[in-house]
DNA sequence: TTCATAATTAAGAATATATCCTATCTAAAA
DNA sequence: TTTTAGATAGGATATATTCTTAATTATGAA
């Protein structure tokens, strides 16, 4: 859990903020995340708690890192969407995904296209494909919210 | 299904071209592809297709989409890793991933976070967030791939 | 310290998406 | 027509994630 360099704080007073309790459990997976490099899946999580707490539950450690996640501790790495989506557009283009209904609009963006690879992108290997999203509220759901 | 403004051909000789029968469960689903807008998941293909079809199963739905993906017709939009990564690195950062073994290496980009937003973006909702993503095979594979 | 209580947990059931298996059927080439 | 590899329906299976419920526990107040 790399932050912007802010002061060190504890773990209980950290859960303390949010109005979490401090479980053994909740610190435990807390403890992990900090070690952990990489972006583990909840599987790697649940496996490393369990050499602690080995009756733990996988929702336990699902529920623990949706509250971390709710509450800026970590992220999520994945598709907003919960299933695949088939795009019938081959041409090139990019995505602007409404996180709330889960709209994808098509758009093209040359700027973005244009720029060149970051440094040292060649050392992790050959990439094949350059994959944007943007994410937000699209119009029907902000207008739904003001409602 | 928008192709590159080739010459169009009839579903018949996309199928031979490609090497696969023209089952009519086969042709209606590419029709549904043709005629429909957006970005469906399997499931709003399959109620579709049960239409005309009222017994096809999901798994020829399945099939069939993954065929045409195979051979160009149309793309998933999807995260790569079947399952959730959870990111403990809370920085502005990106994303490169191996589409064979997944792994997920960060790195930043700023000359990419300098572009601006396209034209009409505004039209479309509020972006909250750039998603991007490198896709590629990263070192690792590629030494295996070539033993 | 003790107590009350809402938060948390474990366990397993349930859900959801996607894939696999197998017997049967059929498109297409000869 | 006949042949057969490819395709299908239906059900089983896999896997990730969420839900349900009864029991436990952290925490603040007394
Ligand atoms: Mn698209
Ligand atoms: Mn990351
Ligand atoms: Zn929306
Ligand atoms: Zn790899």
């Amino acid at each position: 859990m790399k932050k912007d360099n802010k002061p060190a704080a504890s773990p209980r007073e950290v859960f303390k903020r949010i109005g979490l309790r401090a479980t053994p459990q909740r610190l435990e997976i807390y403890e992990i995340l900090n070690e952990i490099d990489g972006h583990p899946a909840s599987e790697d999580i649940y496996e490393r708690v369990r050499k602690r707490f080995p009756s733990i539950s996988f929702d336990t450690v699902y529920r623990t890192l949706s509250q971390f996640e709710k509450h800026g501790l970590i992220k999520k790495v994945h598709h907003l969407a919960d299933k695949t989506r088939y795009d019938t557009n081959m041409m090139h283009h990019h995505h602007f995904v409404c996180v709330r209904c889960k709209k994808i609009i098509d758009f093209t963006w040359e700027e973005l296209d244009r720029v060149p690879m970051p440094e040292g992108v060649s050392q992790w290997g050959s990439v094949e494909d350059r994959y944007v999203e943007l994410r937000g509220i699209c119009r029907d759901c902000l207008k739904e919210g003001k409602e």
